[in-house]
DNA sequence: TGTTGACCTTACAGTTACCGAAGGGTTTAT
DNA sequence: ATAAACCCTTCGGTAACTGTAAGGTCAACA
């Protein structure tokens, strides 16, 4: 199968599934007289795989790790579990960081007019002097 | 003022201080004699309000739109509460995103035994038909 | 047979917002 | 004088691709 049907079948675009190989992911069988990738039934299985893998929001290395416990028939499920739980703090991690910057961006959007005059809390607030940190300013800066 | 004074007072790294520079959002003078840069109290101002504006999460590019208005005495406030309610937006977005994620995987986790056998249900689902979706399965793979 | 169009190839540049390292100059303090 | 603490530029790297250029291959149609 060329890649082009492969990448449809997995529902990825072409040049992912091209740098899938690169690093060497899901490494097709080539035709012999042309170049062309020759993706076997198993490689679109692979492809498929990690669509739904990174779907789901894990970063490439750990999907290489799952398809590696997919293919392992000596694999202990706890593994698999673990990578997950370990997403699902990641994601509650960033929804707490999103939540507070939305309620402080809402506090700044409550404070101003939104007309046509210059007064406008919300720059005033991001040029603020440091001693004086806004209540609803949650996120400060890093000086380490 | 050399530019870890500069850096230090906005909280921001002077890697990412000379970045600015470089993208020509802060451009500081100077010092003839060396080719130290010397940042004025207006340069300061500006980093540091390019630091609140990256920490609520704006991108470069409109934190140099809202640096602009900040900059413009005739600025009218509701174009700086568009910015701001364009990315009130955008976290929603990521928050309905990241939390349908989150739904995912948990509904994952609980179906798998994680234990030391090989049967897991989450590379299964990763694994599954195109055909099958999983009820819980909410991201669709991208067919344009 | 020629040619059109859809498909395939490689290679390189660009994206975001920086960080790290290499290799060197300047200033300040001892 | 010399060492520490600054400062400089330039290049390469990050994640996970996407876009572009320049070209080779294949099937169908006139």
């Amino acid at each position: 199968m060329n890649i082009g049907q492969a990448a449809f079948e997995s529902g990825l675009a072409t040049k992912t599934v091209r740098y899938y190989e690169e690093i060497g992911l899901v490494i097709p069988a080539r035709y012999s007289g042309n170049d062309y990738r020759n993706y076997s039934a198993t490689n679109v299985d692979h492809l498929r795989f990690l669509q739904r893998a990174r779907a789901v929001g894990f970063g490439l290395e750990v999907c290489r790790e799952l398809l590696a416990l997919y293919c392992d028939p000596q694999r202990r499920s706890i593994e698999v579990k673990a990578l997950v739980l370990d997403k699902i703090q990641q994601i509650e991690t960033q929804l707490h960081t999103l939540i507070a910057l939305k309620s402080t961006l809402v506090g700044m959007a409550n404070k101003c007019a939104g007309d046509e005059s210059a007064d406008c809390s919300i720059v005033e607030t991001f040029a603020a002097p440091m001693k004086s940190i806004m209540p609803f300013m949650l996120v400060e800066p890093n000086h380490e």
